[in-house]
RNA sequence: CGGAGCGUAGCUCAGCUUGGUAGAGCGCCAGCUUUGGGAGCUGGAUGCCGCAGGUUCAAAUCCUGUCGCUCCGACCA
């Protein structure tokens, strides 16, 4: 492509609204214009870049036995009735774009597909002999995200990957998961990424069991957690740690009230009372729906409300309002505790307030705390379970190492679905004895547009980005100076030309512009070879990869060698 | 949805407090000079000052409404 008839200015100055390195990237290096709030063109160079990654990953699935195909991103609301999962999306989470057509019709764009592709396999699967199936399409998603950020890395209209796979039993499920397990491992190498899979919650989709797959980046949205000895990892959102423990008191103490006059929080409490934090505790009080419920962690720890939503099953948790919390406790916040609370009150406690002789926790009575509780003396024992926030410097749940925590963009998510839409759409097979049994389900989504973004984001320098080979947009930036030289001039033309006829992909700048520009737009566009001709370079080539501080002089056969070795082309 | 900020030239932004001829840098166009890391000089073009209403002799500026964009939080296959 010849750069002065390709569109896609470089800019020089980032707009105010970049916010990240790999949006403001992309927005000067001409990757991307922004329409309105998260929704943005892919312009031309972008575009190739994504179209290799698509490949990258078609391959990938295809490799896995998975089929490929397409499915409407306008839906009807009919289908999403079927799984409950209209009200859901749109009126509860509000995720989904959704209007009417003129025939007064609800219509949607569809956020994900399992709907659909489950209304196209129920009219396909009979029996048991026709399964397992495996099925991926990418396409333009919508989701109506409350807050759309970092340009693509959370847009309202992005581009996805997503695989479904059905089968007979929960066994077959583990094989479908398992290819698509190490498909997604080989597209992470392949891109060259540096990334952890984690265990992961499974969110609104539902199911059993899921992974995600996170690029390491500091910017990330995510936090993930992993031991230094062992591979258990995941998402801060559902890990879990083992904690220190310690030696108990032999005699239960009488219990009593204390004045603690403006003691807010466990820190100051413990040093107060002159007693160790994991002494205290902290009780939470939410609004779950319509339901209150009090959580208690251990004075050190915090609570993970992603564990107290699964443990509910409700559709929102949040902290009860401090007007809500006096009617509740009798207490200003920053008193409660689970003795004395209305009897519809459900009481959760984490595992490790358990186990504990003589604990301190809130009195409900402004300013007081009691201390020297005990479980099946002073209060009924709670419901117990792990509501807790895991974090780094925490034990490792499966070993006896510690947690690391770092950042990451997520861009894979893989799920166990089982029979949650199979059983609400009707998507049954026979089996050998004629009984009709819904088919067990996977679904595996990978962004399309945001690994171009997180590859950014891992690789880019104060100049620009360094795309790696695979997926950078052309492979060679041919850098032209000196065209006012007719005989240079000839002598580009001739190189680009052979390059093409190589099969190689370049990027010719014959545009007639000063040195320091063309290198400056060479470094920001971040194509990993840059070749220039000019008026000092005689015969020879002047040969310099992105990634590498210094060119060097080579002939053309030397080059044509070196970048068809860096290309992977023969 | 709660809190906040910003909409002025293609881009980054000043001007608004205290109403009175719409500005700068970069970019763009033309010419001359320059020519390997965003060059210099000269000349030039470019604005419904987001939109609508109000106050006023007079509004980019003050008031009201509205739309858009953004930030923090809650939320998030």
């Amino acid at each position: 492509m010849r750069q002065s008839r390709h569109i896609g200015k470089t800019l020089r100055e980032a707009p105010k609204d970049a916010q990240s390195a790999a949006h403001a990237l992309m927005v000067r290096g001409g990757y991307i214009q922004q329409l309105s709030a998260g929704v943005y063109s892919y312009l031309p160079l972008l575009l190739r870049t994504l179209n290799k990654i698509s490949q990258i990953v078609r391959e990938e699935m295809v490799a896995a036995g998975s089929e490929e195909m397409l499915m409407p991103a306008l839906q009807s609301r009919e289908l999403w009735e079927e799984t409950g999962r209209w009200e859901r999306y749109t009126a509860i989470d509000g995720i989904m774009f959704a209007f009417k057509d003129r025939r007064g019709a609800m219509v949607c764009l569809g956020p994900t597909h399992e709907e659909v592709v489950t209304d196209i396999l129920r009219r396909d699967l009979k029996s048991y002999k026709d399964l397992p199936k495996s099925v991926f399409q990418i396409q333009t998603k919508f989701r109506d995200e409350i807050r759309p950020r970092f340009g693509l890395m959370r847009a309202r209209e992005f581009i996805m990957k997503d695989a479904y796979s059905f089968d007979v039993d929960e066994a077959g499920l583990e094989v479908a998961y398992e290819a698509m397990r190490k498909a997604y491992h080989r597209i992470c190498e392949r891109i060259g990424f540096q990334y952890r899979a984690v265990a992961a919650d499974s969110g609104a989709i539902g199911g059993s069991g899921s992974q995600e797959f996170m690029v390491l980046a500091d910017t990330g949205e995510d936090t993930i957690l992993f031991c230094d000895a062992c591979d258990c990892a995941a998402n801060q959102e559902k890990a879990s740690s083992r904690l220190e423990e310690f030696e108990q008191e032999t005699e239960l103490k009488p219990m009593e009230a204390v004045l603690g006059k403006g003691l807010i929080g466990t820190g100051p409490l413990s040093e107060f009372l002159k007693i160790p934090l994991w002494k205290t505790t902290k009780t939470l009080i939410f609004e779950a729906d319509d339901k209150v419920v009090a959580v208690m962690v251990r004075g050190d720890c915090d609570v993970n409300e992603i564990k107290v939503v699964n443990r509910l099953g409700c559709k929102s948790l949040r902290l009860a309002s401090p007007g809500r919390i006096k009617t509740l406790t009798g207490a200003e916040v920053g008193y409660a505790g689970p003795i004395g609370l209305p009897a519809d009150v459900l009481v959760l406690a984490d595992h490790y307030v358990n186990g504990r002789v003589n604990f301190e926790c809130g009195a409900n009575q402004t300013d007081h705390h009691n201390v020297n509780v005990n479980f099946g003396r002073d209060l009924p024992l709670p419901e117990f379970g792990d509501f807790r926030m895991a974090r780094e410097g925490d034990g490792c749940p499966q070993c006896q190492g510690k947690l690391q925590s770092a950042r990451g963009i997520e861009i894979g998510h893989i799920f166990k679905l089982g029979t949650k839409y199979s059983e609400a759409m009707g998507c049954k097979v026979l089996d050998a004895q004629g009984k009709s049994n819904p088919v067990v389900m996977g679904c595996y989504g990978i962004g399309v547009s945001r690994i171009a973004a997180a590859c950014i984001e891992q690789n880019h320098d104060d100049r620009g980005i360094l795309w790696p080979p695979q997926i950078a947009p052309y492979q060679v930036h041919l850098i032209a100076l000196n065209l006012e030289d007719e005989e240079i001039n000839r002598q580009c033309e001739a190189l680009y030309a052979r390059l093409q006829s190589e099969g190689i992909e370049v990027l010719f700048d014959d545009r007639p512009l000063r040195a320091g520009e063309k290198f400056g737009d060479a470094d920001l566009l971040g194509l990993p070879i840059r070749l220039t001709i000019s008026k000092r370079t005689g015969d020879q080539i002047e040969f310099k990869l992105r990634k590498e501080a210094k060119p060097e002089m080579v002939s053309l056969e030397d080059a044509l060698v070196r970048i068809k070795g860096i290309c992977g082309l023969k």
